[in-house]
Parts: structure tokens; sequence; C-alpha cells
DNA sequence: TTGTGTGCTGAATCATCCC
DNA sequence: TGGGATGATTCAGCACACA
């Protein structure tokens, strides 16, 4: 798989290149690549070392590419970066990039600056985010990727009717719940430990190569990692081309690639989507109005009430909490589901509040 | 409620002022605010129509001269507006701003340039949002909140526990779902017509309200529109400043609030954070009896034991200090919060000494 | 084999009071 | 305002051990 080829003639197609992404991509001839998918540095200037409540320290990203000394240093960067994924994308192509809060406004305003055309700013939603452990912030739950065109008139590629049958004949939204990278999926040393701090699922480049792509595109990741976008074009029929500066990370994605087989035409199936079971919080039904903060709620007999309070919580006396843990306390339990226990009065009757979920 | 106030030298509490939002902050004294809302117009490029914030319309958006003189011009706004919003802030006040891909990358740029220290991106996923009709794009199914500080060492208020209560005791996530406004909520002309366009639901800022402001604060919302904000902030006793352009919406504002009653105290509290409940030193109870001196405390699994000293101290061998200095050093950790850590026997079972605290 | 309990970990801008 | 003391703080999924 790996060939010398010179790059300014030929595309090296299903390689990885190793080296840097600007560089790199200058070498390559203009009007090339159907699609890009980039994953770069998030600048996440994080302070001190943070710990669990139990005391274990967490693993964060502490990498030497992750360090900008300020924002017009990271602004220089991803202008160069973004210049070249424009010269190489083909008239029609689409440009896909993840980020977060701390990097993801920067990019999308050079994106726009740059002249590409915004299709959909895409959320992540992740099945199992990192708690916020010192209770200061809303848990970051989520990751948000930006879909662009290379320009306004680029009459780009968008599989409607894949992604609708992939969702159970629905509209794809821009919400995409999807679990994070672990299990056997995330690759790790002989140690156990992670050999990359940010692998990306391979559900979320199924999703979007297959919405955006035709089999044998030419499919270009500038930040390849451990090699997810490869091994997700090699599987779908598309070609890759990577560039990653460590060689560890390419040696790596190498090795993903010689285990990854393409997929025949029956079998490109899709992936299943996940079905969300809608959670509805209590605290959402005192938001929106199904149930008044101030009003009384009874247990089944009326032996106990307690108080709505505006957010959510119930309240007897002193007295205060969730529907669940006032529930248990009232009636010296070690726990309560609050939805069955208590009652509010409608036409002199007793409605269990499960009811207000439903409807 | 409304009155002629010099606006220089006294906030014009619970006022909605007509007029454009950069010139009347301009009037508001410094650092006197504790929170803001805004929901900026979007810029949004539909139909080859292209409007300033000014309403002013843009000739000619095919060049490409056109979309970044009219980039631009959004900027300059965004940066004013967002500079007279970061003077009338307190030290410690949060901002919070609700756009759509077409705006919000510059916003949070815009943001970061000024200092603001951004503290979470929050998504507002729709529960029933407009389809979209072409199948050209993902379901554009989400706007996007920016919640920051005024600056990086801002100590702002968080109402952590009140968020987790009011979400089944699990910490509040980055990602919402709230249905669109609609139904009678959503004001209408005599013709059934939506009067505002961008009508945002109150549940919204009911949870934004909850959990960043306290009661009494004063919340500043500079494209108030038809006072959502406002409505909200005086359900909940919090003191609103609003301030629209459009006269028309200006009325029909008014004339919500006037429908609108404050909640009564019970009916408004929230479950208060550990932080701000008066704190009960361990020595106290040792005072009182709750725990007499000489009684073994264990860990959780009984690994580490010590007893209790007359002064409120505890030890373990040579070992003696406060609960927490002992627990850390029995465990070799930085830090330990004694009261989770430390266990009575009671009815041969280990219970938390910080039940104590609680009765 | 199957169920249960314990332990580990993830792109994280993660404290506050008092002197 | 700087430093020391105090004390607040986690969810879901997976791996693994053990019954």
């Amino acid at each position: 798989m790996r060939r010398n080829v010179d790059l300014t003639r030929e595309l090296p197609l299903n390689q990885l290149l190793l080296g840097d992404c600007v560089q790199m991509m200058r070498m390559l001839p203009p009007a090339s690549v159907h699609c890009i998918f980039a994953d770069p540095p998030y600048n996440l200037q994080l302070q001190g070392q943070l710990r669990r409540p139990d005391e274990s320290v967490v693993d964060g990203v502490d990498e030497d590419w992750d360090r900008f000394t300020d924002f017009a240093e990271y602004d220089r960067f991803t202008h160069a970066w973004l210049t070249e994924c424009r010269r190489v994308l083909r008239k029609d192509g689409t440009l896909w990039v993840i980020g977060s809060y701390h990097n993801i406004f920067r990019i999308g305003a050079a994106l726009q600056d740059l002249g590409f055309w915004m299709l959909n700013d895409i959320i992540w939603r992740k099945s199992n985010p990192m708690p916020n452990f010192r209770g200061r912030r809303f848990t970051n739950a989520h990751e948000t990727l930006i879909w662009a065109a290379r320009g306004r008139d680029s009459r780009y590629r968008f599989n409607y009717q894949a992604m609708k049958t992939s969702n159970d004949d629905l509209q794809m939204r821009s919400d995409w719940f999807l679990p994070i990278c672990n299990g056997p999926e995330r690759l790790r040393n002989q140690h156990g430990l992670k050999l990359h701090p940010t692998q990306k699922p391979e559900a979320m480049l199924h999703r979007i190569l297959l919405s955006s792509t035709a089999p044998e595109d030419v499919v270009l990741d500038p930040f390849s990692g451990t090699g997810t976008t490869a091994v997700v074009a090699k599987r779908l029929n598309r070609h890759f081309i990577g560039i990653e500066r460590h060689p560890a990370y390419v040696e790596a994605a190498w090795a993903r690639l010689a285990q990854t087989k393409a997929l025949d035409n029956d079998a490109m199936a899709i992936t299943p989507s996940r079905r969300e079971t809608p959670r509805i919080a209590f605290g959402s039904l005192v938001e929106n109005g199904a149930l008044a903060a101030g009003t009384v709620l009874y247990d089944k007999q009326r032996r106990v009430s307690v108080i709505v309070g505006s957010d959510g919580s119930v309240s007897a006396g002193d007295l205060r909490g969730s529907i669940h843990k006032v529930g248990a306390e009232l009636q010296n339990a070690p726990s309560c589901n609050g939805w069955t226990f208590w009652h509010f009065e409608r036409d002199g009757l007793l409605v269990p509040i499960d009811v207000l979920r439903k409807s």
C-alpha cells in the first residue's frame, strides 16, 4: 500500500503521508479531493491538574501539538491549513471540521472569511461524557462539527435518502447521538494506555462519509491521527489520503488499515440508528409550565405533601430536594420513585405526576 | 411601571427601553448588571436579499467582496454591542447569547477577542424543528447558546444544585431539549400571524435565569423583542431591563408583563448549594454532644480509623488534626472532604458524619 | 455459563474563604 | 493580594474478578 508518488502530479490515493499538513497539502494538485474531514488541535488551554471527587487524576490532553501562545497564533494556523484545504478541494467538494467551544468559533469564522459556504453545524451529543467534577459548569456533553461547501455555488453531494433511511425514515437531524470512542475500538498500547488522546468513533466517520461522499470519492484527512477516517473510508470503498505529523500514529494507522476490509456492495449496510428514549426530567415540566412552581403535590393517601419549587425541587418544611429524594426521606425509605409517588390535584382528584411525562 | 429616570445614575429597573441597544447601553452605569441575555439578529443569508443589522438592504451579494463587506459589517455591529455589554456587566456577571450557524461563530470569536471567558456552549435541541424542505441538508434542529463570564477571573454564579435537582439528580448537560415557542405562549396579532419571527420559549429563559442568577439580580436583554426575558425575570423575582427598537414589540411586551405574576417565596425557592448553606464546624458537633469525644470514626471501607478529640480534632497514632487534614494524610491525597470521608457507627452501620450537620 | 459488584476512565479552559 | 486552610465534587460504559 505504501508507494512513492510525485504528489504534485498524481494523487497519493490510499496513502498516509508523514509530515506537516500545510506543507503536504501544498504539494497536492488543486481541486482534486471530494471531501475533507479535519480534526485539528482544539487549543484547550488547560490550567492545572484536575482531580475527580475520589482524588484520582484526570488524564487530560497535554500534548505539544495542542499548545498555542494565543488566539492570534491559533488563527494563523487555522487560516493556513484551511486555505490549503480550500485549494485542494474540488469545486463541488465539502469540508467537515470538528471542534469544541475552545476553538470551533474561531474555525467557523475563518471558514466564512475564506469563502466556504456553511451547510450545517452538527452537534455530536456524547452518550457518556466526562462529568463536571467541580460543579462549576454544565457538563460539557457535546462537540460541534461544521459541514461546509467550498463555495456558495457548489453543487455538493448530500445523500439525503441514505440519511433518511438510516434514521428510521425521518430526516436526519443536526444533532447526532453517538457514544465516545471506547472499548475494543479504542487503540491502546501494551500498558493499556490510550494511544491517542482524542481518537474519534468510527460511527461518526461512517455517518459523515455516507452522507456526503460516493464510492470511489477521494477523502482527505489533514490531521489523520490513528487513521479513523482512513479506516472507515476503506471500509466504505472511498479512497483516502491521510496526513499526520507523528510517526507513531501513522504506524498505528497502517496496522489498523491492514485489518480493515472493504465492504462488498451488498454489505455497504447502514448502521442502525440507536433509538433514543426521550427522558423527561421533572424540572422541565416546571420550566415549560406543565406544572407550575408553587403547586402542592400529595402522596396517594394525602398523608404527606410538598410544594414544587422553580427548579423542579420539592420542599416540605426544611426538607428540599428532588421528587425522588424528598419522597424517600418522608417515608424513611432508601429510595422512592417520585413519578408514581407524588400526585397533583385535578378536578378534585389526585393524578400521578407521571401522566405529565406522557402528554 | 414606566418611569423616567436618569439612566446614567440610576438603573432603570423593570423597564423596557425603546431605542438602539448600543446607544441605550452607553447610558447605563458600568458594572451594574448581573446577567445579560442577548438574542441578536442572526444575519440570515436567505433569498439573495441580505440585510444589515440596521435593516438596510445590502445590494448584490454575488461577488466575493460583497460577502466580505457584509461579514465585516456584522462583525462591527457585534463588537459594538458586546463591548457595551461587557462594560455594563458586573465583574462576576455572565452573558448568554443565542444564535445559529449563520452568526454564532462570529459572535463566539468576538466574545473571546473581547476578553469574555467561555464557560459553556449550550445546544438547544428543538422538539419540533422546521424540516428541510429541499432535502439538501440535515434538518437544522438546534440553536447554539454561549454562556460566558466577563473575564477569566470572574467568580460567576452557577446554581449547580438547582440544575442538578431539576434534572432528576443528574448534572445538567450542555444539550437542552426544549420545545419551540408555540401554542398559547406564542404571541399573535388579530390575524393569527405570529407577532415576532423568533420568539424564544419561556422554558429556555427559565432555565437560564435559574442557573446563573439569584433573586433580586438585574438581568439585561439588549434585544428584548416581545419581552420573554422580562416576563420570566419578573416571574422569578429578578429585576429586568429590556431594550428594543421596535415600538410594537415594546407594547406587546408591556402587555405580557401586565399579565405576569411574580412567584411567591416557596414556589420560587431552589435547592441551595452546599457552599451557600451556613457552615457548621466539626468542633461544634463535639461541643454540643452530637458526637462525643472519644468516638471512633472510620472510612467507608473501614480501612482506616481515627478517634475524636475534645477540641474537634481527630487522631490516629501520632497524627492529629482536622477531619480534612488527617483524612488527606491517611490517604496520601492532597486534600480530603472529611465530612463525607469519615463515618461513625450507628446500629452497626456506618453513617457519614455529614448527616450530623443536617439535623 | 450467567449474574453481580468493583474499579477505571473520557478533548476539561473545573474553588473559595479568610487573614 | 497572596498564601494557607477549608471543604465541595462524578456519569455511563466497559473490563475484570468472583460467585
